[in-house]
Parts: C-alpha cells; structure tokens; sequence
DNA sequence: GCTGGGCATTAACCTGCGTGAAGCTCGAAT
DNA sequence: ATTCGAGCTTCACGCAGGTTAATGCCCAGC
C-alpha cells in the first residue's frame, strides 16, 4: 500500500474522532505522527479472537468488521458493526484479554497500531485519551441501544433501527448520502446482530420493502423513506452522541 | 450520615477499583480526598433521567440500582444491575448528557462526587483515570455477555447466567458467600432485565429450584448447585476481567 | 384485627418467530 | 458455456415464550 493511502488511514481516525470530540492542531499531529500497519485482510477473517492478549489495535480503514461471541452451541450474536475510521479493538488497551472476537465481514484494509503507541500518546495528550474513552463508551452506548432492542423489540422494528443506526454512522463519517449507503453483510449476518433466524429476516425485509420503506441491490441499502422507517424503528440518534461539543 | 459511615464510602469505592485494577498508595490516598454528598434514597426511585445533563456522579454504598431504557409502548429493559462500590453513571463524565436512567431497586445509600472533582483526580492520577477507563470497559463487557444471552440463549439460561454473574460479582466487594446473597428484586425486575414476561420468570424459577440447582427466601438467593447452574447458563467469568493484574 | 396493594403463582390460550427443507438466482471459477 | 456454491426465497409446521386473567400470599398501615 502506497505512502498517500498510510496518510489516508491517519484522516480516516481523525474523521472518527473529531466526529465526536473536540481536538486541537497539537493533538491532530501527535494522531498523525502514529506508525499505522497497512494490511489486507480477505471476507470473513477473524482479526483477534476471544482469549487472544493483542499488542496492537485495529483502525479500520475501509471495509465492514463486526464484533461476535458464539454460544457453545455454535450460534452466534454479532454484538457491534464498525464502519471506517473505528477502532473495533480499542477496550484491548485497558483489558487485556479479548472477551470476544473481531472479524471482517466483506474484504478490508486495516491498520494495525501498537499498544504503546496508543499509550503514549494517550498518556500525553489529554484530549486524545478522552476522546478515544469517550469513543469507547459510545460503543457502549449503542450496546445499551441493541439490548433494548434485543430485549423489548419485534423483529420489524429491529431491523428498521438498525438500517437507520448505520445510516446515521457512516454519514457522520461521509460514507453516506440521500439515504443510500453500502452494507456488505448478508441475511445471515443480519439475522446473528438481530437475534433472529435468516429466514425471519427474510420475512421481515420482504415486508419493508414492499411497504415501500427501503430497497436493497447486492450490498447498497436505499432508504426511501426515512421518517417511515425510523418512527417504525423508533430510532432516536441521541445514543450515537454525535455532536462533539455536548 | 455520620463521618465513620462517609468515609465508609470511599472504602467502597476503594474495593471496588482495587477488584479491578492495581492502585498505588498515592492513588488511594487521591480517592479518599474526594468530597462525597451521602443521601438515602427510597425504593423505584429515579435516580438520573434519560435527557439529563448531570453534574455529578452516583457512587452505590448500599443497595441495589439499575439503569433501564424504556419503549415507547412502555417497555422496560433493564440494561445493568450495579452493586456497592459501582458508579452507575460514570460514562457522563463524557457523554454529557443521559441516554437512559439510573433508579434504585430498594432503598439505597448513594455518595454524588461532581464531575469537576473526578475529572481533576484522574488528569492528576492517571493509574486512577486507567482504572475508570477500565471499568466503564468491564461495563460494556457485560452488556455484551447480555447481548449474548438476549439474542442467543432461552429463557433457562439467561436466568442462571444472571444469578451467576452477580454472585461472581458481589463475591468481589465481599458481599456473598458459599452462593447465597441478597438480590432485592422483584421478578418483574428480572423480567425485564432478561427480556422476559414476568410469568415467564415464575415459571423458570420453578423449574430452577425443582432441579434443586437454587433457593429463594425473599430476596435472598441460594445456589445449591454452583456446577449445575453455571454449566446451564454457560457461565464464564472471562468477560467480568475481574483480575486487576490482566 | 382488618384491609388494601404489591407481588407471586397458576392456568388457558395464542402468536411471533424458529426449524428444516426445498427450490431459486447469480456470479465466479473452470 | 457449464458448473458450482453461497446466498436468497418460500413453504409447512411447531414451540418457546407472551398475554390475559384469576387466585393467593404477605405485610404495612389503620
């Protein structure tokens, strides 16, 4: 990978970043002074796995990771997705044992980024480490969200929260416009973060569709209409805390 | 509340971050510094409200709190159970304002610590910031063993995970023994933390305690059959990170 | 000692979603 | 051009758990 895309990979974190938190130049240039490993990595590949005691995190760069843990039984609950700029692993800093696996979905290019690293400049610019802790307690915000979900909504309602949920991230990141934007995941995959059987989803997108809600080709989702389908989801964005200055 | 019972408060806390993360003398000294305003607290009473922008934070010292988010139609999912020493609501030290509500389950004795005073401590104290970092991390981490079980496992399971966890849990600040503790909730509580109907919830208790694998007096559980019922729930202490050297 | 109100318990009935299985579609590989 | 396989779609059927409602229990307050 060429020396413009590494430089590439440091705007795609400061995006992320200064999408949730205030930062000044001095901490913009401490984040880009950041050695990043530029790796591609094919579909469907596990990163780290539950057990594992990783040195490094993970930046997405481009691409689609999903977070999972699997029963014993084998079925498995996909607990988060993460769009370009998220550092799907960043809890690994502080526990030091992953309780969960991390995966690509579709085929990604990562960057990988030293512990210490993160330490240091955590350790030495004070904006940084807040926005990177608050960066981690809005993933665990949306988890808040997924368990009311998981817990006390139907399928339909589900489904349509989380077409709007990713709506809303990857604009706060420029990888969505019009309500059109890219979800390489499958039915299956959908069904394991909704706690429901393929063949449910199925149903149930069947359904959105001819309502007229949205539409789906290959990968690219269309969300024709928004306020249908976020009153139906009752999604309410204030659990993404995306305004970087409250 | 008397001096001997506020400074109880920080030995709380104390506890609490010493279960989880390694502190120095210095560091425990910092903490025992920290002015904490003492008040009861009656039962179901709301604590933090969802849109509030607190100035403080809540530390346990007695009781039992949850958070919750609740539907639109009204639906409750409870999202955590914390115990003494817990700061329930320690995520708004960055996301400034609540995205769901903390309340008390009985009656309980909370300490508030302002945000200004813990925000000094842990930029003065960064084994104390790691720590706080640490445990809104261990936070996400059961939501997502929540996740697991809300989208992955029955009924059964959910009910013995949970009464695993909390053992586990309380076990650590020294508040159960040989299985039995006190869990002041109503089985409507549980319903709504394992996403369930209340009758759903009599009827696994009665199968639970048929096989003999637990006892309820009040509010008080007794598990008689640790293997058996953490073998049902597939339970795993990993993801709690309850050892403060890893 | 009575009474009212949570909470637990039980029963009868129902439904949202799972299961298993079969065909279909379409792009990638040969 | 043909084949293959992953993913999508549809169907028939069953069950885990929901809903509603009635009954009982226990304790707090009068």
């Amino acid at each position: 990978m060429h020396e413009r895309t590494v430089q590439f990979g440091h705007e795609r974190l400061i995006t992320k970043l200064q999408s949730i938190a205030e930062l000044r130049d001095a901490d913009l240039a401490a984040l880009r002074t950041l050695p990043i490993n530029v790796k591609s990595v094919p579909a469907n590949t596990e990163i780290v796995t539950e057990g594992d005691r990783p040195t490094e995190c993970c930046l997405l760069l481009e691409g689609l990771v999903c977070r999972s843990r699997t029963t014993l039984e084998g079925r498995r609950q996909i607990l988060s997705f993460h769009t370009p700029g998220d550092i799907p692993d960043l809890q690994s800093l502080h526990l030091h044992v992953m309780d969960h696996t991390v995966a690509t979905l579709p085929s990604c290019t990562l960057g990988f980024i030293l512990h210490s690293k993160l330490r240091a400049v955590t350790r030495d610019y004070p904006n940084i480490a807040a926005a990177m802790w608050r960066d981690t307690l809005i993933d665990a915000a949306i988890f808040r969200e997924w368990m009311l979900g998981l817990g006390r909504r139907s399928a339909e309602q589900r489904m349509a929260h989380l077409l709007c949920e990713m709506a809303r991230r990857l604009e706060a990141v420029g990888l969505q416009q019009d309500g059109i934007y890219e979800l390489a995941v499958t039915q299956i995959d959908l069904a394991d973060a909704l706690g429901l059987s393929n063949v449910h989803v199925n149903r149930v997108l069947q359904k959105l569709r001819t309502e007229g809600l949205l539409r789906l080709d290959r990968s690219t989702v269309s969300i024709l209409d928004w306020e249908g389908l976020s009153r139906l989801g009752e999604f309410e964005a204030l659990y993404l805390h995306q305004n970087p200055s409250v």
